[in-house]
DNA sequence: CGGTAAAATGATAATGATTTTCAATTTCAA
DNA sequence: TTGAAATTGAAAATCATTATCATTTTACCG
């Protein structure tokens, strides 16, 4: 018998996420409930830069018993677990992005639309270092975020 | 008859700073209040990346009668002059830190002891507007963060 | 000066985001 | 299956900051 099996690519990285999941879970003794893999099944259908209260609103659509205090609670075991960063901007809540298979990177943030784009220049990076070493620092970690207006936001106003 | 002045610089510096903001004041027909007066005299005699929290303790013990919500009210008159910049940092509190005589410039910043450097590399400022204008933003601003232990706290811990 | 409109103040309540508490429920190893 | 320990949802607490509001101050005007 002959079976093929197409899994689709997204739905294996998912499977990935998932399992790093579980095993984070399991390596921390930590349990296996329901609500923590509703959310994260939830975290891993919306690829953006969510908040916590659109994440608890998109959690709420298919589980809907879900409390915020879990949504918040599971969102920092996905940051612990590495698949997921919490973003503290300017202003606003705390954003949540998705870190696997993303490699490190900085946020282009549009001020009008509030877009965000993941950039990442080698040569900045390198600097960073050097600036850090420059001053005696043993560097461990930086932010950057560079606002400006995108330009769909440019046009529109222009138009 | 001759008088020698003897004016010391810091209090020159800090007498422009006392101009400016009333100048401000004026010009936006806001009024001269003592309070906003006293406040000022705190902040520019501290010259470090204060919380609200820690201007205000300081207000209280020359000015008891000054309340928080004053405290707030005139560290955004301030930013609005120009004098001091309020930084939201990856956690804690806002911290507000002076501006007058301090040309633009990033933060690197020990997780030991919290202590601030202010950093400037116009080769990775010049980096930051190209990678902006590669991805068709505008530019407007940035911060940049270098988050690393100093040497004091790597001495400390080695020793 | 004294009167007065507008602004500023201090105290306090309200807000928004996040965290903690706690009684009830669920998980999971034995 | 059972029971200890972890987790949950709801609600209260917290923390930083902002808004409200009655009272006081400021600044201008005669």
């Amino acid at each position: 018998m002959i079976m093929i099996f197409n899994f689709k690519k997204e739905t294996d990285v998912k499977n990935k996420e998932k399992n790093l999941f579980q095993n984070y879970l399991s390596t921390h003794k930590f349990k296996h409930s329901k609500q923590r893999k509703g959310i994260l099944e939830i975290f891993l259908s919306i690829d953006r830069h969510l908040t916590a209260e659109e994440l608890y609103r998109a959690v709420k659509q298919k589980y809907p018993s879900v409390g915020f205090a879990t949504v918040y609670r599971t969102l920092k075991l996905l940051c612990a677990t590495g698949l997921c960063r919490e973003l503290k901007l300017e202003s606003g809540p705390a954003r949540y992005e998705h870190l696997y298979g993303h490699k490190h990177h900085d946020h282009l943030i549009c001020t009008g639309c509030g877009r965000f784009v993941e950039v990442i220049d080698p040569e900045i990076e390198r600097l960073q270092q050097k600036l850090s070493k420059t001053h005696g620092f043993l560097p461990q970690e930086h932010r950057m975020e560079l606002y400006g207006i995108c330009p769909e936001c440019r046009n529109k106003n222009n138009g």
